[in-house]
DNA sequence: TGATATATTGAATATAGGTTCAGTGAATGA
DNA sequence: TCATTCACTGAACCTATATTCAATATATCA
């Protein structure tokens, strides 16, 4: 293995580990040492990748920064089946490797009051209920969404994926939700 | 006024501006002096009352405790009821009083890994999801609930409004769903 | 009114945990 | 092979913040 391989490679395992560590015990919660413990290095070998806990954190909200902005450009004929493709991909995601599912949940912490600024400033960049909302509108013209303020029903799905993501990252053996019942909320006629 | 109102209004006083800012900073991240100076009093008072910033927490808890089981003693005939009601009145009580949903958000925050033991353990007594599963078992057989493991569908509903609650606590400006939306989650057939 | 109890303060203390750094050993490459 | 670079260590350092405490002000009550 080359010395640049060797780096990548500890990079992640750093940045994957903290993602856990972060997303089930928080941030300042989350000791260097912890990290350092989790993976069998030192403290001082953490520093030598990343010069701050912050700007590992900063890492870490970067991809998932970019993981939203990603998915925001799915294609979709129907507005309703856009939900149905992102919702059925997360949870099929989240059921397979629990780092995206904990990705979504540090984004939600990074957005908080009390988060150093650099990393909320960067987190609050993304707007998913926002871009959502416009989709949602569409769908209502079409026919196929339930009506109702456009901002709170996307407000009501997203916060519903947030916290089964959450309690998910928190409590993985609980069965997930079937990606149908979610997207009830925005669907005007069930009974599919 | 006489000593022991004042005592209690001290205590509250303390008690839910504490909420409000474990809920929106973070429980490690709130110190204790952020708490007094929001109150405009010292350090020190703050400590006359409390012994410790984790005692003021498990108090929290503990009252968040006692209206969870309280909730879980309400009446209801059909058990779709049990949570239209149910969700209706926390999602009333939300948007008037900022502390019913803080009190929501801090069970959750609670009940994570990296919280002192005592308070953790004692989050941990409420369980809400297998509560509600039982009813939720009953509503299938009567066939007002749809079909699928109760558990996970307890998980969704549940997950769903914490999500909401979350959300609500730390951006209160963005409209609260319609109760219906979230009950979709379990209705059977929908269209009332 | 005086004596006691309680509310209140803020400076001093203790400590946890992020960060630094001087040093060791192993890989790379000329 | 030798020299250079880089991975790696862990103890020392430093700061932020929970907690303590001695002192003061105010209320209660006999």
């Amino acid at each position: 293995m080359t010395r640049k391989e060797q780096k990548e490679m500890r990079q992640k395992q750093i940045m994957f580990k903290a993602l856990e560590l972060f997303v089930t015990k928080g941030f300042t919660e989350t000791k260097i040492s912890d990290i350092a413990e989790a993976l069998g290095i030192s403290v001082g070998l953490l520093f030598h990748y990343y010069e701050s806990k912050e700007k590992l954190c900063l890492e870490l909200v970067k991809m998932g920064v970019e993981g939203t902005k990603m998915s925001e450009n799915a294609q979709f004929d129907d507005p309703l089946q856009y939900f149905e493709k992102t919702l059925d991909g997360l949870l099929r995601a989240a059921s397979e490797q629990p780092w995206i599912c904990q990705m979504f949940v540090l984004m939600a912490q990074a957005q908080r009051a009390g988060m150093p600024e650099e990393i909320r400033s960067l987190a609050l960049t993304v707007d998913q209920i926002r871009f959502s909302a416009g989709i949602i509108e569409q769908g209502q013209k079409l026919g196929c969404i339930r009506d109702g303020d456009p901002l709170a029903l996307s407000n009501a799905f997203w916060c519903s994926v947030q916290g089964i993501m959450e309690y998910h990252a928190a409590v993985p053996e609980m069965p997930l939700p079937e990606t149908r019942w979610i997207i009830d909320i925005l669907r005007k006629d069930q009974k599919s």
